[in-house]
DNA sequence: CCAAAAGTGTTGGCTGTACACCCATGT
DNA sequence: ACATGGGTGTACAGCCAACACTTTTGG
């Protein structure tokens, strides 16, 4: 373990404890994070992960959420604890830490400060501050790894969207392209999305089809 | 969120955060927990989960370890983080909590407290200190999934058993009866476990065959 | 001799993956 | 007319679950 620049906050069990949130959204066909600017040392100007100390008798998740909202206006999304690191900062404090998905149209990045917060590609993101990229990779994989069984992709979406667009979400987040024809069915036959209501005419100028999640909000399988 | 009883401790971002250890075993064919009594209100003389307050400039991680050691003697086992809990206590404390696998047969549960600590088959718990009940519930969760994909029962066992043993383990894990021969054929060809190189010699007097797990250390796929 | 545990193959169902063409719309 | 995106079926391979009997060992 390295050892501490810092004299030890950590006398009586008591430590200083911090959320961290890492915000995706899917954009541009690609898998995007939410990054901020370090206005203040160690690592003054670099880009890192939006987060802070807890205030007075909060809970970490209410921490991350109030820091989505601060960052991005958008509230009542996908968000899931991820890992608890110690020492990211070698000050000796814990990190709750979690991600959080966004649908890119809703957000709207706050621009009242002086270095505003901004979307980076997955793929090419910046040197980070403190052990930040470890965080990402984490919630890369973890995200990856749920797409498979669960409905999280939901909260990227708008209500009615086409086949076309989820798929264009799911193959920005694994990155990599998928068959039409399976990736179709197997989002029916998980029972993940259904058709919505408005039956497609036949004849002329029948529109896409719609389909909305049947649960908007966390399913495991 | 519940009112504290207390007064907050929680000002300047800085938080009681202590470590708890949810420790399992397989023994008498039952997956078991170990519990401690509590010597101290509240809840004083109730059942609970092995843990306490980090010490000064303790990981979290560290202090489960610590823990581990001092309530079974054992050392080097799955050790794996589980979730980081909020106000368990009502003390606007965190709890970061940990699930750990030893093998029944090298622990010696320290017998210097008054109150002793105990194992309890899962299914048969007392009644549990704070929200220790769910804690379990989750690591019985997790434990159960990372089962089918991993070769976390690497601990539980010693460096050599028979397919028997390994079955026997798996099936007190998930609470059912397995097939002897899926489960034999699924076990090697995920290439989880291998024959020893004691050449089974064919004809009279010919030993049953040991296994080893190919990694002793937490592999998931 | 008996009880307990090791060892061994085959079948059928299900799931996932690969793969190509037509139609409608809007420019 | 062309480009874009929606919509559709089949065949093969791999995985999992169900199922019963023989051999060996130790007492």
């Amino acid at each position: 373990m390295a050892v501490s620049p810092h004299p030890p906050t950590s006398a009586l069990g008591l430590r200083p404890v911090a959320a961290l949130v890492v915000i995706f959204t899917v954009a541009q066909g690609q898998l995007q994070v939410l990054l901020i600017r370090r206005s203040a040392p160690p690592y003054e100007g670099w880009w890192s992960l939006p987060g802070g100390l807890l205030s007075p008798n909060e809970s970490p998740q209410a921490a991350a959420v109030r820091k989505l909202e601060e960052e991005t206006g958008v509230t009542d999304v996908y968000l899931e604890q991820l890992y608890t690191f110690h020492n990211l900062d070698g000050r000796g404090g814990v990190a709750v830490t979690y991600f959080a998905l966004v649908n890119g149209e809703q957000v709207h990045l706050s621009p009242r400060q002086e270095w505003p917060p901004r979307w980076f590609p997955v793929a090419q993101l910046p040197p980070l501050a403190f052990r930040n990229q470890e965080v990402v990779e984490y919630a890369l994989g973890r995200l990856r790894a749920k797409l498979g069984y669960s409905n999280v992709a939901y909260s990227l979406l708008p209500p009615q969207f086409t086949m076309g667009q989820l798929q264009k979400v799911y193959e920005a987040i694994l990155g990599r392209p998928l068959d039409k024809r399976n990736f179709r069915r197997r989002m029916l036959s998980l029972g993940l999305v259904m058709p919505t209501g408005k039956k497609a005419r036949l004849g002329r100028h029948r529109p896409p089809q719609l389909y909305t999640f049947r649960e908007r909000r966390p399913i495991v399988f």
